[in-house]
DNA sequence: GACTGTGAAGCCATTCACAGCT
DNA sequence: AGCTGTGAATGGCTTCACAGTC
C-alpha cells in the first residue's frame, strides 16, 4: 500500500527537516527560510519549497517560515502528534538494541512488547519490558491497540513472524531481516537492509582511488 | 562521491539479487529467469534484465541465467570478492548490536576495531573484540587498512568522531546517528535513520484505515 | 517457444526561473 | 529587497514492446 502522490522521498525528507527544526528550537532559533534549512540537511532551497507545498503554505512571502509553527506541521504531517505503540519480534543482539533505543521513544515509537521463540530468553528483562514467548504476540498486540511490528528475527522464520504480526492485527512492518517480505497490498512493509547499506558503500568504494 | 552513471537504486537491488542467487545455490538451482528473480525479490523482469545490462551480458537468450554465474559476478560487481575490514566507534546498545551481527561478517565485512568515549566501556568484550578508547582509531584503521568506518554514537559527537575517521583514512562512512554529517566530496556516506523509518511508516498509516 | 537484451516511450522527481507577496 | 510558492523545463529511472538468439 502506498499513500497517494506524495513521493517517498518527500517523506523521508519531512522527518528530516523536522529533527532539523527540532535542533534549531533547542538553540532559540525563531525564524527560518528554505535555503537555511536547505544548507541544514543537504538538499536545495526549491526542493524544501516544493516538499512542504505538498501539503500547504506554511512561510510568509519574503520572510521565511516561523520555526514553530512549521515545526509543528511537520509533527503533524508524519503522525507524530500521537504516540504509536510497538511490538519487536526477535530478542536477539539487534531486536534487544532497539527495544532500549531512545530514539524511539523520543519521536512517540513506544516498544510495548518484545517476543522471543528462545526459552531461554524468555523472560529476561530489557530495562522495563520482559521478553515474551512469541505465543504472547496476538494478545499484545490487542490490548496494546499495536500497528507497528518490527521484524528482527532471522532470515529463515522472518516470513512466518510478519505472516504472524499481520494475523494479528498489525498493519505496518519494518523489517529488519534480510529477507524479502510478502505482505498483503494493505499492509505496510520497510526494509532496513544493513548489510545492503554496506555493499552499496563497496560497491562505490570500487570507483574511487 | 557517486559513482559514474549507475543509479543507486540499481546497486541496491543487485544486492538484493545477489541473496536470492545465494538462497537458490543452497537450494541446488542450477538455472533460472530474469521472470524468476523478478518474483523472488519482488520486481519486474524487465527490471532484473535493465540492472544487469549495465554491467554485461550474463544470460543466454531462451534459456535464462546460470545461477552460479551470475552471482559470481554479482558478487564481483557489488566488491564482495574480497574482505572488508570495518570500525565501529560507539560502543552502546546498536553499536554492541552490529558489532556482533552475523550478516556482516557472511558478506566479508569484517569488524577488525569497536571503540568509545566512556571509560566504563573500555576493555569490555563483544566476543573477540574488546572495546578501545578512541585514540586507537588511527592507529587501527591504518594497522587493519580499514576503509569503512561505521558511526553509532549519539548525535552531538557524530560529525567529531567522523572527521576524525577521514582524517586516519577512512574512505566511507555508515551513520546511524540522527544526524546529517557534512564529509569532503571524496569520502562516501551513507545513512541508515532508524527513526525516519518509522516515521515513513507513521505518515502513510495515517491514510488507510 | 522461450527468454534475453535494448531502443523508445512513459512517468516521476528535481531543478529552474520567476511571479507574487511582505 | 527578500523569500515563498509554483508552472515549466529538465533529467533520470522504469516500463513497454520487440528484435535477436538459442
Amino acid at each position: 500500500m502506498k499513500a497517494y502522490k506524495i513521493p517517498e522521498a518527500t517523506v523521508i525528507r519531512l522527518s528530516i527537516y523536522s529533527r532539523y527544526l527540532q535542533q534549531l528550537i533547542d538553540d532559540g532559533v525563531k525564524s527560518v527560510s528554505s535555503d537555511e534549512i536547505a544548507g541544514g540537511v543537504g538538499v536545495s532551497s526549491a526542493q524544501v519549497r516544493k516538499d512542504l507545498a505538498y501539503f500547504g503554505e506554511f512561510g510568509t512571502r519574503g520572510v521565511g517560515y516561523k520555526v514553530d509553527v512549521l515545526y509543528g506541521h511537520l509533527m503533524k504531517i508524519l503522525g507524530l502528534d500521537r504516540k504509536w505503540p510497538a511490538i519487536i519480534v526477535g530478542a536477539g543482539k539487534l531486536g534487544s538494541a532497539l527495544a532500549l533505543y531512545q530514539g524511539f521513544a523520543a519521536r512517540g515509537f513506544n516498544v510495548e512488547a518484545i517476543l522471543d521463540a528462545d526459552a531461554e530468553k524468555i523472560g529476561t528483562k530489557l530495562d522495563e519490558i520482559e521478553v515474551e514467548p512469541l505465543e504472547m504476540m496476538s494478545q499484545r498486540i490487542k490490548e496494546k491497540n499495536i500497528s507497528i511490528g518490527i521484524v528482527t528475527v532471522p532470515a529463515a522464520t522472518a516470513q512466518e513472524v510478519t505472516d504472524k504480526l499481520i494475523d494479528s492485527g498489525v498493519k505496518a512492518i519494518l523489517n529488519f531481516s534480510p529477507r524479502v517480505l510478502k505482505v498483503p497490498p494493505n499492509v505496510l512493509l520497510r526494509n532496513v537492509d544493513l548489510s545492503v547499506n554496506l555493499e552499496v558503500l563497496s560497491f562505490n568504494l570500487n570507483f574511487i582511488k
